[in-house]
RNA sequence: GGGCACGUAGCUCAGCCCGGAGAGAGCGUCGGACUUCUAAUCCGACGGUCGCGGGUUCGAAUCCCGUCGUGCCCGCCA
């Protein structure tokens, strides 16, 4: 509705100061602050006074007074405040919005018609996943949930780094090492298993002696020339390796959750001759250089100074030649490609950037986005060194933390709805891990995260059980009317869409409510253009703060006749506008708590 | 040394892309509200030189320049 609003207002302004004889370059259309009773305003007035020779007021009354609305959809009174005209809906503006937030597909824009490949996460597989890392899966996840709902065709895929020295270090370490070396491993499962083996092998190389060292760098050397060989017996050692943790952390991110639809190996572009090939057409363009043995690209020309190479002097592939030939790939088949980096990754994306456009790709199709580094108060989380906090550790404990606040509420519930074992263990897992979800997504990504126990598990407030209470709340309501539970669709007499006005929803409060849900698609928008999902996250904030207020004010079940109808409509359209916007954001929407 | 990001209330963060209406939340502190649709809620009070200095503008947290602080990165790692 607020999309339809805008684009009407965008107009009717536009007609106006054209009929006055003013320019409409910048409409200056904005929200106005809190407190404000209008949906749109424009300061358009400001611009228009020196022209005018007349104070701004002036121009806005001239204004206010010149837009016609009945030839707009949605635009109703239109009014000069001060130096501001304001915009107030029409009544349909709140009809429409009442009847299609109750549609279990509110949000979801028109299809684009454009396929996006999102590639998030792709930790290498050397270990379990921890909270460092974490970011990438959780926003990542929620950029491939929102470009989906604003009507693209997405593919969310894992890129696995499976041919790097990582790689061949930790399958020899794998093939030298016995169990009776290791200690415990902290789960029983694949990559908690198999790290202890990646980290024996790197503490063995930082403390053995010289020449034990050179044996070993020997035969770590073998394995990539192998993997670069395209040897097939290399490739079934990796290999081996590489599923066994990769299935680990497939069932940790599995937890979140996070899916993938396709893991595509990096030797894989070893295997096809596609990376060899991006190295012959990069030899043969005019920013190619020897240097010292190895090729490189000048890349003066895109700001980046430093030479970047392409292929090492005894003639193998780097990680990035690899993945420019991955790139291709994407473009191949796919519109757009969207990856989701740590900021460390930034000079390579844009190394990356700079190399498709001398292969003759047009980088402007793929968009990399960046988070900063989640710390733990003393210091950095590594894999390698075995430092850091696992994705599992963290997740358990907030369940945990989560169960014990259920548990404590049950004798004090006001509410006489008999949950059994499963339903607290169910809240448990919701509530846990949508905060974890929550805390991380509501962040701007490029902000550095300090990770703290207390903060991150605080489950008040700006927090996902308070998005989610305000589901539940709304279930309850509902459920005590009689209305249908989520995901049926049996016709409810009471909440039956189509038949219900807004006119009956007269109080501040329920406009206001009704004016927060008409801005989700805008918000969906938004989100999806600036690849933004803590917008969404924001977004339920507010929501859940108009329906708290409605919920104050105006009592649902009590009401009677058309009010009731009314208000039964208002709670069904804030449950679904809620349930659509967590789970974009990957956040479970509990119909109790 | 160079490049990129970040700096908003005691703490954690929105707002910045696209400049406009006394700068918004939460946590914490203090004071209120459960015989009423779930109090994981709500209401009120206290709390801010938007790092600092210039510039552009009728108007700057928002744009530009400089500066300080923090983080990340800087050719044969990924």
């Amino acid at each position: 509705m607020f999309l339809a609003l805008r684009r009407a207002v965008e107009a009717a302004l536009s007609d106006a100061l054209g009929d006055l004889g003013l320019p409409t370059a910048d409409l200056g259309i904005e929200e106005p602050p809190e407190g404000v009773d209008a949906v749109l305003a424009s300061s358009v007035a400001f611009r228009l006074a020196g022209e005018r020779g007349t104070a701004p007021p002036a121009v806005a009354a001239e204004i206010a007074a010149a837009v016609d609305p009945a030839g707009y959809e949605y635009v109703g009174d239109v009014e000069a405040a001060g130096p501001y005209v304001n915009i107030h809906p029409a009544d349909a503006y709140y009809d429409d919005t009442l009847a299609a937030a109750r549609d279990p597909e509110y949000g979801r824009l028109d299809d684009r018609g454009e396929s996006v490949v999102v590639e998030h996460t792709s930790a290498n597989p050397t270990g379990p996943v921890h909270v460092g890392r974490a970011r990438n899966p959780i926003v990542g996840d929620a950029i491939a949930n929102v470009l989906d709902a604003a009507g693209y065709a997405v593919a969310r895929h894992y890129y696995v780094n499976d041919a790097g020295r990582q790689m061949a270090v930790f399958t020899w370490a794998y093939e030298t090492f016995g169990e009776n070396e290791l200690p415990e491993p902290e789960r029983d499962r694949a990559d908690y298993d198999l790290v202890r083996y990646y980290q024996k092998g790197n503490a063995f190389l930082e403390t053995a002696a010289e020449a034990e060292r050179e044996a070993v760098e020997a035969e770590i050397e073998s394995i990539m020339r192998g993997l670069e060989a395209g040897d097939e017996e290399t490739y079934e050692r990796v290999g081996a390796v590489v599923d066994g943790v990769l299935g680990g952390m497939r069932a940790s991110l599995g937890r979140l959750p996070a899916e993938f639809d396709r893991f595509v190996r990096e030797t894989r572009f070893l295997r096809d001759g596609s990376a060899a090939a991006v190295v012959e057409r990069l030899r043969e363009s005019d920013h190619a250089e020897r240097e010292d043995g190895a090729w490189v690209l000048d890349l003066a020309d895109w700001g980046i100074e430093k030479p970047f190479v392409f292929l090492r002097s005894d003639g193998t592939t780097l990680y990035t030649t690899r993945d420019l030939a991955h790139h291709e790939w994407k473009f191949a088949n796919f519109d757009r490609a969207v990856t989701v980096l740590g900021e460390d990754q930034k000079l390579h994306a844009d190394q990356l950037a700079a190399a498709l456009e001398i292969l003759g790709n047009d980088a402007g199709r793929l968009t990399s986005t960046f988070y900063s580094w989640v710390n733990l108060p003393e210091g950095g989380m590594s894999t390698r060194e075995g430092t850091g906090v696992d994705l599992d550790d963290l997740l358990d404990e907030s369940i945990r933390r989560a169960r014990e606040e259920v548990e404590s509420r049950l004798d004090t519930r006001i509410r006489d709805d008999d949950l059994t074992d499963e339903d607290v263990e169910r809240i448990a897992r919701q509530v846990g891990i949508g905060a974890v979800r929550y805390d991380v997504v509501s962040k701007q990504p490029a902000k550095a995260i300090t990770f703290e126990w207390d903060r991150a598990l605080d489950f008040e407030a700006q927090s996902a059980p308070y998005v989610q209470y305000v589901h539940a709340r709304c279930c309850g309501i509902l459920d005590e009317a009689g209305a249908p539970s989520e995901g049926t669709d049996a016709p409810s007499t009471e909440t039956d869409a189509g038949t219900v006005g807004a006119n009956a929803l007269g109080t501040p409060e329920e406009r206001a409510l009704l004016a927060v849900l008409a801005r989700y698609p805008a918000v969906v928008e938004h989100a999806a253009a600036e690849l933004a999902p803590h917008r969404v996250a924001t977004y339920t904030r507010e929501l859940s703060e108009a329906f708290n207020a409605f919920y104050r004010e105006c009592p649902v079940l009590s009401a009677e006749g058309e009010t009731r109808r009314a208000r039964l409509a208002l709670v069904a359209a804030a449950r679904t506008t809620v349930a659509n916007a967590l789970s974009l954001l990957g956040v479970a929407a509990p119909e109790s708590m």
